[in-house]
DNA sequence: TCACTAATAT
DNA sequence: AATATTAGTG
């Protein structure tokens, strides 16, 4: 029995009254080890183990686990003992369940790199990729969150992915955002008649436009897994912030200076890519038809897209929020525009509308229900790419064909192509079936029962002290209120247990 | 202290 | 060019 509970200072009395493990609500993915590990370890014995930090310490570490844990040690960080860090420890401190509530911090190189070859001399920090998975989980987390509340911290947390670090997506979203106002930057001169932009550009660079505008124009970032388009202007140094537009193009725009690799993203994905399967306009077929105010200083353009290759107008939906607070001006937008569009005035609509569609499927289910099937589907298992130095495994217990190993990689390198996509949805599913629903809820999960090859539980070590949780009490009438159990056909592709040893042999998490 | 961003380094 | 790291800010 494990708990589950969204109150991670149930974790202390679940495990004192006999839980083989706490969760805490939501479930990441990278709490999945510990419940395949639970489920395996009650297959072999038949019974489950207790999840303590000492019987998994160190078995399982993956590379770039190794690579964080040394980083850390170099850092000095040993001489305090570190709690648990959401992004080092995962699955090898399986009883670190506050994943968020520390994180490494870093701690300036005065330690230098030297002691890091203490234990693990080759293995070296490594630089990551951001493949078109990585691509497409940040702009589905961008998406989510909307851009404005687009943060390193959710922007992490949405993505899910247990190898990334804030500072990884910190690093990304800079070069998105330049990203996004070069983009803009190039929109608004296209926009602008030649005087305009003489008269611009003799002032030196783009700083800030006379008018508070932005220019439609679409971003390959976003077109390969964003229906939305979001529109950025380059904040006049501070004084007028800039603005975003949405629009509903449906083809890419693309401009020459848009990296090769973002402007062909979309193509490159395959069917699989999230959100990929969108056509958006060309420049070439593009027309910007555009009615510029005539108020000068509080005006804006209100430019459309017109999409010749599909005869739609696309218009712009709206643009800037008053008053975000994006703290840096970066993202604080002025003024909006009055779309064509009735009711969809805002940026936020778009943001929503996609979210209101992407999660239309979602449906949350009571967990005294848990044992309903799920209905996503889990695509065959297919061949997974790995490094040559991480094993022979070449199978995980779930569907693979997401997961990407670069071979091209250095030994010690971070498999930073792995796509987490599959495992997201298994967490995810598992939060549908046991959904968070208030402050300090719980679930007792018997990870067995499900199982269709793991016999049902009776080995719950009855518990020696009383718990606010009903099923961790030894007189409790376990058939009157049976724990949920995790439905196992999420996660017994091609026989997810057997072939755990391998999984955690590579231990992506 | 933490998180964020811009600037800078690699 | 793409990422990582640092420094300054709130």
């Amino acid at each position: 029995m494990e708990v589950m509970s969204s109150d991670t200072n149930k974790e202390h009395e679940s495990l004192t009254c006999g839980a083989m493990c706490f969760i805490p609500k939501p479930i990441k993915v990278t709490d999945l080890p510990k419940i395949y590990q639970l489920a395996l370890n009650y297959k072999r014995n038949g019974k489950s183990v207790v999840w303590t930090e000492n019987n998994h310490k160190d078995t399982y570490v993956s590379v770039p686990q190794q690579i964080q844990l040394l980083s850390e040690q170099a850092n000095g960080l040993n001489t305090k003992k570190k709690t648990c860090s959401s992004r080092s420890m995962t699955s090898t401190n399986g009883s670190c369940v506050r994943a968020d509530s520390s994180r490494k911090r870093k701690s300036n190189g005065s330690s230098g790199d030297d002691v890091e070859s203490v234990s693990q001399p080759t293995k070296k920090k490594s630089k990551l990729t951001w493949t078109d998975e990585l691509q497409d989980l940040f702009l589905q987390a961008i998406k989510h969150l909307t851009l404005e509340k687009a943060v390193p911290k959710k922007i992490l947390e949405h993505m899910n992915v247990p190898y990334l670090t804030r500072e990884n997506v910190a690093s990304h979203l800079q070069k998105y955002r330049q990203f996004l106002r070069k983009v803009a930057e190039q929109g608004l001169l296209s926009l602008l008649s030649i005087q305009e932009k003489d008269s611009i550009l003799s002032h030196g660079p783009i700083r800030e436009p006379h008018y508070n505008y932005c220019t439609p124009s679409s971003t390959s970032w976003y077109e390969t897994s964003l229906n939305n388009r979001l529109f950025y202007c380059k904040p006049g140094q501070g004084l007028l912030g800039q603005s975003r537009l949405l629009s509903n193009t449906r083809e890419p725009v693309r401009f020459n200076q848009i990296p090769h690799k973002y402007m062909n993203h979309s193509s490159t994905n395959g069917p699989r890519s999230i959100g990929s399967n969108f056509t958006l306009p060309i420049k070439t077929n593009l027309n910007f038809s555009y009615q510029a105010s005539q108020n000068v200083g509080s005006t804006f353009f209100e430019p459309s897209l017109m999409a010749n290759k599909t005869g739609q107008s696309s218009q712009v939906l709206g643009f800037g929020q008053h008053g975000n607070n994006f703290n840096n001006n970066m993202m604080s937008s002025y003024g909006s525009l009055t779309p064509n569009q009735p009711g969809h005035s805002h940026f936020s609509y778009g943001v929503q509308s996609f979210l209101n569609n992407e999660n239309s499927a979602y449906k949350t289910r009571s967990h005294a229900h848990a044992t309903s099937q799920p209905t996503f589907e889990v695509p065959p298992l297919e061949n997974l790419n790995l490094y040559d130095d991480l094993g022979n495994t070449n199978e995980l217990p779930c569907d693979t064909s997401n997961f990407q190993f670069d071979h091209n990689k250095q030994q010690g390198e971070v498999a930073s192509t792995t796509n987490f996509d599959l495992l997201t949805k298994f967490s995810n599913e598992l939060n549908k079936n046991f959904p968070l629903e208030e402050d300090g809820d719980w679930n007792c999960v018997n990870i067995n029962q499900g199982h269709s090859n793991v016999e049902a539980s009776n080995t719950f070590a009855p518990p020696e002290t009383t718990s606010s949780i009903p099923n961790m009490n030894p007189n409790h009438d376990q058939a009157q209120d049976d724990p949920d159990f995790i439905d196992w056909s999420l996660f017994d592709q091609q026989d997810l247990v057997n072939e755990y040893d391998d999984f955690m042999d590579f231990n992506l998490f």
